[in-house]
DNA sequence: CGGTATTTTGAGTATCGTCAAGGCCAGTGG
DNA sequence: CCACTGGCCTTGACGATACTCAAAATACCG
């Protein structure tokens, strides 16, 4: 259903939308019009993409790599409120300024819609403002999922509720292919203080409980920002598995011990 | 048990969309044809108004009182995700069925509309579809707001963040009318235990925050529900002063324009 | 007025935040 | 090629905070 199809298509500018699912939905002749207002944006790991507080003139969305959101506080310090990965948008279709920064937390591409025309491709054409509305709507889903992961009580059940939402929503993105056998490895793509951050706590608490949970056999260390995942069932009753049913659909195919309640 | 009860069919027509922000500004037309497919119902403390994994049959919209929107867990625990107050939407236009179960979390009146001919009309009105979007976009700000109040690292942190939460984004709805002077009142609108999960906490850990507030002199517990907040400043300070712009407008006179998203 | 649920308090322990130091890696310059 | 430097991650120690368990006090409801 997700799939998007290899396009054997003749010119290059056609594959832009490609690899964008919400696009591949659209009419012909609505993804023509948008091929005729976007160009795709290369940003280096850290690079900004746009500022808080001002009215962004275009509307993007992320093609490949990871955005972070984030919030700058009055210190300077900031705060991760977010991460943008592939297909999600930014730019408030329609509203006014936002209200977060958006920067490059890899190497990322940015296909990006010059507002006016944008707003008005919308209007005119109603699978086009259908498939925004339900980006919005996903977007939605997903911070209060986040919601979730963050009033665990404990760092420990936090950073469980993040690994396993790095292998669930953000799979094929954020995971890598396994190393031969069923072993899933997954990148993590913002340093220990930005985590630490964006879980409510502090770099050497989240340091250590990853690594309590590497001693737990839960997870294995690979590099600070790279973990393989032993035991995805462990790691999910940890975060106090909110979602069992997908849980047991990943595990189906590793040897997790099932000790649901 | 809870039962989903239909109210009673709206008969005072012409006053039922009133009193919410965002059709106000619609046109005449789009009204009438709003009236026309939507009815009132009136729902008790605790009272279930959608369940998750059901494709609800009606887009709601609070008009009166405040839901919360919550996950239940396989052992039948709950955990809240958002609270929603007037001129919330929820329904997923469009969209399958919800993620999350809707409760009344006081005594409250929604305002739905049956999907089928809301859907029809938001295809067929600009006007509609774009109030439409906004509300989403207003969600999902919204729902970025709690991630940050929940990253605070400390429960006294998290518990300001969210009373200022309730005197500002919910002012004049979870907010009383100030006995005099500058006193503003706040009545928390769920249980400790609600709360404790809310916040990524236990209720012995959010009634001693809250009691360790008022030995400071922050704030007044009237009754566990209801609070006086005494210097807005320093809870703004205890929170971590994110926005210290609006804070800055409620502490010193009012009336505060209502946020827009 | 009694019964029940919720909230609060208390004591003990685990966890976490804080401060400070050490290690690892990459890039830089001798 | 190697020492040096700076950033990030990790580790250690200690004090503060928060969770757990248990019990008492209070509010709520009929």
């Amino acid at each position: 259903m997700l799939e998007d199809r290899p396009g054997s298509l003749g010119s290059a500018d056609i594959c832009m939308l490609s690899g964008i699912p919400q696009f591949a939905a659209l009419s012909e002749e609505t993804r023509n019009a948008l091929q005729r207002i976007c160009q795709v944006t290369r940003y280096a790991a850290g690079q900004g993409v746009v500022h808080a507080g001002e009215t962004a003139e275009f509307i993007g969305t992320v093609r490949a790599g990871i955005l972070r959101m984030q919030k700058t506080l009055h210190d300077g310090r900031q705060h991760i409120v977010g991460l943008l990965v592939k297909g999600d948008m930014f730019g408030r279709v329609f509203d006014g300024p936002l209200h977060f920064d958006i920067e490059a937390a890899t190497p990322a591409e940015v296909l990006s819609f010059r507002r006016a025309p944008f707003e008005a491709l919308v209007s005119r054409s109603p699978d086009l403002d259908r498939a925004v509305m339900l980006n919005l709507l996903g977007e939605l889903d997903r911070a209060r999922d986040w919601m979730i992961v963050l009033a665990n009580p404990r760092v420990r059940g936090r950073l469980a509720a993040f690994l396993l939402m790095l292998c669930t929503r953000l799979r094929g993105i954020a995971t890598q292919a396994t190393d031969g056998a069923d072993r899933l490895q997954v990148r993590i793509p913002i340093g220990r203080a930005d985590l630490a951050q964006l879980l409510g706590s502090r770099p050497e608490s989240v340091s250590r409980a990853l690594h309590a949970l590497a001693d737990d056999g839960l997870i294995d260390i690979i590099r600070p920002d790279l973990l393989g995942i032993r035991d995805l069932g462990l790691l999910a009753e940890e975060a106090g598995e909110h979602d069992s049913e997908e849980i047991a659909l990943l595990s189906g195919r590793l040897p997790a011990t099932r000790r649901l309640g």
